[in-house]
DNA sequence: CATTTTTTTGAAATCAATTTCATAAGTGTT
DNA sequence: AACACTTATGAAATTGATTTCAAAAAAATG
């Protein structure tokens, strides 16, 4: 039972591939070949002014020659610099529906081009368990210079804490100014005002959000969808439903439960994100309610599903690829030693059928 | 206006958190704490059977008590071994259209957490060019132990390249028993079979193949494809629609394209992907032809999007999470000096109204 | 009780870079 | 010719872990 099973272990061993100890080349090794010393080599790699152009060119000729490219984990022990950021996708609250909404890998998309233009690694992280442990190893086995957070799932009071580690970190949500960290989110606000003045310019009365306000980004387009309702006169209502998750079933459940137990149907909804719009256009459609004749539906995000779906679906737009660059950004002010503000990205009602 | 402003600066040099050096604790610290030499307490860390159980006992209370982390880049330097995966996302092919298909992200999902799983790190890269140095630097310089390529658009040529360098990679794709690499997919000649069957026994003559063959994914699609079409007998015609990217939008231009120009309408379109099949539908739908009376419509990959589809469109699922566990584990073999086999998933056809 | 064996431990070497500090060589000045 | 001042370079220390190897202490054996 508790013996080795030997036979393995042989086969392990015949198979491993004798490989005769491949040498790694080393700065040595080049120093060595280019007739310098080490210290040379390093300047000359990393373009010092100190060394002397000849010997520069020289230095990085044999290296290039031999292929040599310098062991970073040599580099980032002595420089106490990891030049790597982690990034942490919430693949967690998807659990069920990995990757319900992909509006955050457009998110992901811009965050990879902007860390691949200054040279920073992107160490990809989803902890299973979104306690605050794992990103406290990450910050002190020295993993990663920063966080990027990602996602809905976020909680408020994990980000606190991380943030009380002295990491630096900057977050896509809501929340701006008001957290003791960068923020980089859309202008919910507007999002909501926009999609608000557009049911009242089309005459819409029974107005219903569905959304989990509990969410900082929810929360805020839940004020000013309000806002546009007061400024339209006050016969207007405003229901609410809340969903219980971000995915398309459990909008798509709950759409259905609201319509078969209320008297009075709203006319029109402005659901939290594109893919429970379409989970409630589905519904509504379910039970002979034409979208948009009879409610309108707006959602949140313009993934691409939401131009080819049938009625298009009428959404608030906002440039997520930029938003990764511009989280970047922010990231790397922060480890500048400056205080990068929070900030907004603009908002846009793209108007489709629905 | 090109003016520095000013004050910010100095607000910025005040703002230089004054960090007085914060020591990081060391194994060193540790050691002298614990009353032990350095060694000790690597192995207590590491659970070495050469440690006496009190001691071990010792150096654990004392390390949890100063939330000590060994630092990874001193054991990445010293071992040789960096315990990190390097994942390569082809966000380039899709450059103009970001993240069209969603699939990659359930392979990255399934990537993820098998390797959190094994406490293995992951570097996520997307290198902009898209060609063997970015690759070769992160063997040379240990940046990872190994290599998982997901996505379409890596070609041949690169991976052959890639594997020559001797570094472990596994690829998601086609190829198998073909290539000098593991290579886990779905079983495309399956797929390809099973949609055809699905055509024959409707009835359908005139099949059309809409995708980019000269990837061996596709390939082998219309390759079982084909297969059915002869099982059927040999009444059946099949026409090629060579798309020339990923996206929607360009699936939905070549279809109109066919759709204006073509005498003899096909009857059943098999498209490489649920986005290439949903913009086909909208391309028939405009041109007030429906689906599926008039033309049956099968796509591939079975994502959320295709289930919410009008009509919800009739795909060959792949198990994408279960796929992109297997991918780490044929990696883990392979870092394990075993010689995993390349291998199919399962693939299934889904029914639904299109 | 002497001797072998096993169990634990630590001093020093090692991994591959960067940084500090000293010094040699070259240039300019009086 | 003596002195200051740059400009280049390298020897040695440093980063924080793991590994090798030797040795002390404890246990087992005859």
């Amino acid at each position: 039972m508790a013996n080795k099973k030997t036979m393995p272990n042989k086969k392990t061993m015949s198979n491993k591939k004798s490989t005769p100890d491949k040498k790694t080349t080393t700065m040595a090794d080049i120093a060595r070949l280019a007739k310098v010393s080490k210290p040379t080599v390093s300047r000359a790699l990393n373009n010092s002014p100190l060394i002397n152009a000849e010997t520069k060119k020289r230095v990085l000729a044999v290296a290039r020659e031999h292929g040599y490219a310098a062991n970073r984990n040599a580099q980032k022990l002595r420089q106490k610099r990891t030049n790597t950021i982690a990034v942490s996708l919430d693949f967690v609250s998807h659990r069920k529906n990995h990757i319900a909404d992909p509006f955050i890998y457009q998110l992901l998309a811009g965050v990879s081009e902007a860390l691949g233009e200054r040279n920073q690694d992107l160490l990809l992280c989803a902890p299973s368990h979104n306690n605050i442990e794992a990103f406290r190893h990450i910050v002190s086995s020295k993993g990663a210079d920063g966080f990027i957070f990602l996602g809905q799932g976020h909680r408020e009071e994990m980000l606190d804490a991380i943030c009380q580690l002295q990491a630096p970190i900057v977050v896509w949500g809501a929340g701006l100014g008001e957290k003791p960290y960068c923020v980089v989110g859309s202008d919910n606000f507007l999002g909501g005002l926009l999609v608000g003045r557009y049911f009242a310019g089309r005459k819409r009365r029974r107005w219903l959000f569905a959304g989990d306000t509990s969410f900082r980004e929810i929360y805020w387009r839940r004020v000013g969808f309000k806002q546009a309702a007061a400024e339209a006169g006050g016969s207007i209502d405003i229901a609410d439903l809340v969903l219980s998750d971000f995915s398309y079933d459990s909008a798509y459940d709950a759409a259905l439960g609201l319509l078969d137990s209320t008297a009075v149907l709203p006319d029109a909804v402005f659901a939290f994100s594109d893919t429970a719009a379409m989970a409630f256009i589905r519904a509504l459609q379910d039970r002979r309610l034409s979208v948009p004749e009879a409610v309108s539906v707006v959602g949140y995000n313009d993934i691409p599903a939401a131009a080819y779906f049938s009625p298009p679906v009428t959404t608030v737009r906002q440039d997520a690829y930029q938003a990764g660059k511009l989280l970047v950004a922010k990231l790397m002010q922060l480890l500048d030693n400056q205080s990068p503000a929070s900030e907004t990205i603009k908002t846009q009602l793209i108007v489709r059928a629905s």
